[in-house]
Parts: C-alpha cells; sequence; structure tokens
DNA sequence: AAACATTATGTTATAGTATTACAAATCAAA
DNA sequence: TTTGATTTGTAATACTATAACATAATGTTT
C-alpha cells in the first residue's frame, strides 16, 4: 500500500498506475513519455493515459503544467489554494509551493475587477537553488 | 501608419499582418485560426504564423496565454512586470492586467526559495464582471 | 442471483498544435 | 555589388489531445 492508496482507496489500477509513474518520476512527464513508461504494463494508446490524468486531476491528485504540457504528482493537501509551480530552465525539476501573499493577490485583483475565479495557474519559470549554485 | 508603427517601425509585412489580426479579434487566437484569418494575405503553411508570433513576443507586443494555445496583443508597455490574464469561461474575453502585489509575491517567493525567476505566467480562469451580471 | 445502470477500459481513427529542414527571396551594410 | 544576415516560402513531419464506438468490469437494486 502506497501513501496515495490510504488517501484515496478508490484508485482504479490505470489510475494507480499513471500516478505511480508520476510519482516515480521526479519531475513532470507529458502524457506520450507517461504511454512510454506504462506500455510495460500493458498501456497501448494515449488516451488510457488521457483518461487516468483526468480522473486524478478531479481527485487533486495531480496538477497539469500548462505551460510544459506535463503533468505532475500534487505535493499534498492544501486543496482550495492556488498551488504555484517553479520550473527551472536547467535541471526541468519543477517544485509547487502556497503561497498567501499571492493567493491573496489573485483574489483582490478579481474583486476589484467583478470577476470570479475559478482556476488559477501560477507557472514560473526559471533557475532553481541548485542550478544557481553551480 | 497604425499604433504599433510608431512604437516598433520595424515590423515586417507578416509580423504587421499577424499583429493587426490579432488586435482585430478582441480576444485571442490560436495559430490555426490567425492561419485562417490572414489566407486572405497570402498566409499559407502554420510556420508564418508560427515565425511571426515568435518575433511579436520578442518584441514585447504580443503574450501567449498557455492554458489556451492562443495569442492575444499586449495591452500596453508594463514590459517589466508579469502580465496576468483573467480569461472568461462564458465569453472567452481576456483581460490583461499588472498588479503589484502578485509581482511582489512572484519575487518573495523565489526568493525564499532560491530560485532566480525569469519568466512568470499568471492565468485566472472564471467568469467575467459581465457575464456574471446576467 | 438476475437485471439494470454506471463507470472503466480497449482500440482505431482523427483532430489540433507546433517544429524541422531546406530552398529562395529580401535586406542591410561594406 | 558582393557579402552576410534575416526573412520568407513550402513540404514534410512530430507532438499533443479528443471523438467515436465497442467491450468489460463494477455496483445497486430487486
Amino acid at each position: 500500500m502506497n501513501r496515495h492508496a490510504s488517501a484515496k482507496p478508490k484508485l482504479t489500477r490505470n489510475q494507480t498506475l499513471v500516478l505511480d509513474a508520476l510519482a516515480g518520476a521526479g519531475q513532470p512527464l507529458g502524457a506520450y513519455a507517461l504511454l512510454d513508461v506504462l506500455r510495460g504494463h500493458g498501456f497501448k494508446a494515449p488516451l488510457q493515459v488521457y483518461r487516468a490524468l483526468d480522473q486524478l486531476i478531479e481527485l487533486k491528485l495531480v496538477h497539469r503544467l500548462e505551460s510544459l504540457n506535463a503533468w505532475t504528482v500534487c505535493c499534498d493537501n492544501h486543496h482550495k489554494d492556488t498551488p504555484v509551480f517553479a520550473i527551472c530552465n536547467d535541471c526541468g525539476v519543477v517544485t509547487e509551493h502556497f503561497d498567501t501573499q499571492l493567493s491573496n493577490g489573485i483574489n483582490s485583483l478579481s474583486e476589484r475587477s467583478g470577476f470570479v475565479p475559478d482556476r488559477s495557474i501560477i507557472e514560473i519559470h526559471g533557475q532553481c537553488d541548485k542550478c544557481g549554485d553551480a
């Protein structure tokens, strides 16, 4: 039993395979990269990956990175807040953060312009800690 | 002479056509939608559009909306700040904003995690003012 | 257990988005 | 006006995502 199974015991086989593949990768993977990883487990078509990803997103276990066309495991349970992703241009590692100032900023900007936010995307590209040291 | 020509007189024919098409659309357009719009002006291949878009982004005259696979004209000259896009789920209109709290939030989160930001993406999906009134 | 609805899966085909590669034309200096 | 750099044209291809339809598994009610 893995750490996900305890939180959401209802995962199907394909969902589990995709989630574990993402968790094992250590960085975001595209749908076709996932497909390649999972061919050994019987995956044969992109739709198997896309469907599992849709369901995992619905369950808040996975995020899509819009600027990468890739997906990554959700780091924890801040399911109400807007996640912020820092994406390293050099090593490709992505870290997930939650930030009150940014969440408040989204809300107050929205209020000021009469906008009702539904889904917010914050992705920062740049150079990470480790790659900056070199 | 249009408002863009005075700011950046060096636009080529294709760049001007793409920029004007985007400005005239009133909302973001995808690359193939732009191609269709511009077939009457001699465009025949997607690459003509993609190349012009790349250059217009370089010139800071156009933004790419990562979550829509679409492009929109840059509203003004805040070229140093992170633009924030509010994208209406109902009518498709996108408004561009600049927000100190959000810009500061990006910077301070980055500093705290030793990240050097390079390009930031903030896109808010939801319901706009007008569509909320209905 | 049988019947039914619901959800998940398999598979093929196709749609939508973006880039590679190479040739030709244009433009801007020296 | 030759050179070199940039822009453009064109075809082919790669990458990303969904539609449509068939089948199987699961859950629920009787």
